[in-house]
RNA sequence: GCCCUGAUAGUAUAGUCCGGCCUAGUAUGUUCGGCUGUCACCCGAAAGAUCCCGGGUUCAAAUCCCGGUCAGGGCGCCA
């Protein structure tokens, strides 16, 4: 297009005649000298403008879109140090005026007229630090399991029933069959597993449930894994790992952005993180006055309270009631009443759950019974574990609700890009 | 699906309890004017709000009552 610097090589580049481009994120106009304050996906620097005939005859306006050809000089004036001193300065395009979403939190515009306005919002240094954040998630999580052997693999995401039960599916014609979009790439995580051993995919999925809650979105997008040869025990030492990957990566290369959300203070827990059974759990809970029984589930401010009494950063929940989980989950030998499944708590919320899945296709149809249903209706699915299937064990990640934790959002749309809840279908 | 709270210029808020003094205040943005070095520049002026929608009470409603919609929070549902 044309030989652009960006800003973050300008401010290092002095006394080189440059050509950057860019928003005007402000103006100050003070007469005979004008100052705009220009942002691009690097950073931000301020141009000094002296020769107003440089200046177009229309006014700058935020968010403007120009392109400026000088040079970057050091600047004892300019509390960055750096300005850039145009020659020439150029509209590429003009903004409408005034913007509809405060980007630069002089008034904290409300999420929903964020939402609304999205694609503005983008350009304001929270979002932007929120979503940096994010890809550096994704990229660690990829990067940790490619470079330990696992293959990448994509699910469908259209499905024709239901791979788990539970939860509502969002119904869709398909032709002349009903289809419906995936809540889970679980079978499809087993079936890769089962003959490729280490797999990992990133895919969406989503809920029909009406819920309306901060932390539950219709369509969220999920990190799992699927390994053959593994237990409970081996998949959650891998989720810690990748965790602590992930962390640490953020801690190191995203330490602008941490401080631009104030999570400066973010903790990379220290494994192996603590193991506490459900029956461990319900102990706690039972001492703390609490009353739940064996068996039952935890309510939403039990659940918050056991995770003040655990006091840990990041800790496993493991070895649920079957009653409690998919009937995938494989019983313990000692016990059959326990799965080995386990939820990962990090930073107050579940982020991570997994299991030991059962690779024996009478085993699944009597868990099937066990849970009330038919297993003629899961025959293709059981039909999977017939030829030769190791056993293995998986897991998978919200991403929006790990984005959440490391950004200290409180809210999940904000972690997601366009976000879909029970009323919101744009943008 | 239930409970609580809210909805006022582009954005964000005050006013609402206790109706009239609201011809709806403030900040910021926008437009115009002024100012050689600002840095959230500053100073001056202007424009900008059928006070969410529908109904009711009243001489009088942003304000009280009922219904709806949407939003935020709590729970449920959901893993």
């Amino acid at each position: 297009m044309f030989d652009r610097v960006y800003i973050e090589d300008a401010k290092k580049r002095t006394g080189e005649n440059l050509t950057i481009a860019g928003w005007v994120v402000r103006t100050r106009d003070l007469a005979k000298i004008k100052f705009i304050v220009l942002r691009d996906k690097t950073g931000e620097i301020q141009i000094t403008v002296k020769d107003l005939n440089l200046i177009p005859s229309d006014t700058l306006g935020r968010e403007d879109v120009i392109k400026v050809n000088g040079q970057a000089i050091q600047s004892k004036i300019a509390n960055a140090g750096v300005e850039f001193i145009p020659e020439k300065i150029e509209i590429l395009n003009k903004s409408k005026q005034p913007l509809p979403v405060d980007i630069t939190q002089q008034t904290q515009s409300e999420l929903e007229t964020r939402l609304n306005w999205r694609f503005l919002d983008f350009r304001n240094p929270q979002t932007r630090a929120i979503f940096t954040i994010q890809n550096r998630i994704l990229k660690c999580f990829r990067e940790y399991l490619t470079d330990n052997g696992y293959m990448e693999f994509q699910p469908p995401c259209i499905i024709s029933s239901a791979s788990e039960g539970g939860a509502e599916l969002f119904p869709l014609p398909y032709f002349e069959k009903k289809a419906y979009l995936a809540q889970s790439p679980q079978l499809y995580k087993q079936m890769s597993a089962i003959s490729f051993e280490k797999v990992f995919t990133v895919t969406p999925i989503w809920r029909a449930e009406k819920f309306n809650t901060p932390t539950h979105l219709n369509e969220i997008r999920q990190m799992d894994i699927e390994q053959a040869f593994a237990d409970d025990e081996t998949v959650m030492n891998v989720l810690e790992k990748v965790l602590v990957h992930i962390l640490t990566d953020i801690k190191t290369y995203c330490s602008e952005e941490l401080k631009i959300l104030k999570q400066e203070n973010l903790k990379v827990p220290k494994t192996p993180f603590r193991r506490v059974t459900y029956t461990e759990a319900i102990e706690i809970l039972q001492k703390a006055g609490e009353e739940i029984t064996w068996g039952d589930d935890f309510s939403k401010p039990q659940e918050k309270l056991l995770m003040e009494l655990v006091g840990e950063q990041a800790f496993f929940l493991k070895d649920w009631p079957g009653a409690q989980k998919a009937f995938y989950a494989m019983p313990r030998e000692d016990n059959p009443d326990i799965v080995k499944a386990f939820d990962c708590i990090y930073g107050g919320i579940e982020i991570c759950s997994g299991t030991q899945r059962i690779h024996i296709p009478e085993l699944l149809r009597e868990r099937l019974r066990y849970k009330g249903l038919n297993p003629d209706n899961f025959e293709s699915y059981i039909e999977a574990f017939a030829y030769g299937a190791p056993p293995h064990a998986g897991w998978s990640i919200g991403l929006e609700r790990i984005t959440m934790i490391v950004t200290g959002m409180t809210n999940i749309r904000e972690c997601a890009m366009f976000p879909r809840d029970r009323e919101r279908l744009n943008p």
